[in-house]
DNA sequence: CTCGTAGTTAACTTGACAGCTAACTAACTA
DNA sequence: TAGTTAGTTAGCTGTCAAGTTAACTACGAG
């Protein structure tokens, strides 16, 4: 397991929780304290403490020292990861569908011979159909 | 709980499995067969039989039937709804420091009056230091 | 009809995680 | 110094998810 795995492992698993989605709503808008954090939920502050813990260990969030506040900070590099992961197989998609639509385009252009036509681009697939 | 929350729950939590992420990358490239997507793991085929179930619940992934085989298919819309979770506040997060500029900026071009500086845009949060 | 192939379901164990309360640390305030 | 505010740590409980084996369904081939 590589340490790339590991990070967005966490950082997914961080934004599966609908209460650290929220903070990390609230801290896309600016930093915040814990108990500003905690308000706008029915939950203790170490339940809070534990999330931020989490957001924490993925690198979602940072946090500094403010006499006896801990304002926490939302950095951007972990969201970066994650959204890139999405983005990079969204692409291959996209490419694939764009080649099946050449594929087609040229199944059409020489189907005089009239080939058996795949209904997928059908690499290592069992027979369809 | 809205749907809405619900569904990126549950896509967060399956994109959090190194297992399920590489299914997916797999499956980005064309279906393939249980099997098939059994092969590349230490894994019994149980095992990939609930991490796709899992997939299929959170609707990153469909299933049709052919004969005894059960090809599966990356559905997009999951992984676009997960992707646009996190633009949506990449773009928060990138607008609010842009306005920091554009503030800091105005800090200088006003500076002859000298009024203390904060460091933040600061909403709600606590003096800082 | 029997056998092999493809895959699922059931039942169980283990480990992680969310939430709580209670007790603690750290820093400011009077 | 004592008290207050901000937050964390420890310990507990309940729930859920990942993986296993064993047994089952469904389809096709001989």
């Amino acid at each position: 397991m590589t340490v790339v795995q590991e990070q967005l492992d966490s950082t997914f698993a961080a934004l599966a929780d609908p209460t650290r989605r929220a903070i990390v709503v609230r801290l896309a808008r600016g930093d915040a304290t814990v108990t500003e954090l905690a308000a706008p939920f029915a939950m203790t502050l170490p339940g809070i403490s534990k999330h931020l813990k989490v957001l924490e260990r993925c690198g979602l969030i940072s946090r500094t020292r403010h006499a006896q506040f801990r304002p926490c900070h939302l950095e951007r590099a972990a969201l970066d990861s994650a959204a890139s992961w999405i983005e990079e197989n969204r692409r291959i998609w996209t490419e694939r569908f764009d080649k099946l639509g050449e594929h087609l385009r040229d199944l059409r252009a020489t189907s005089a011979q009239a080939e058996p036509v795949q209904s997928e681009p059908a690499q290592e697939q069992p027979a369809q159909e």
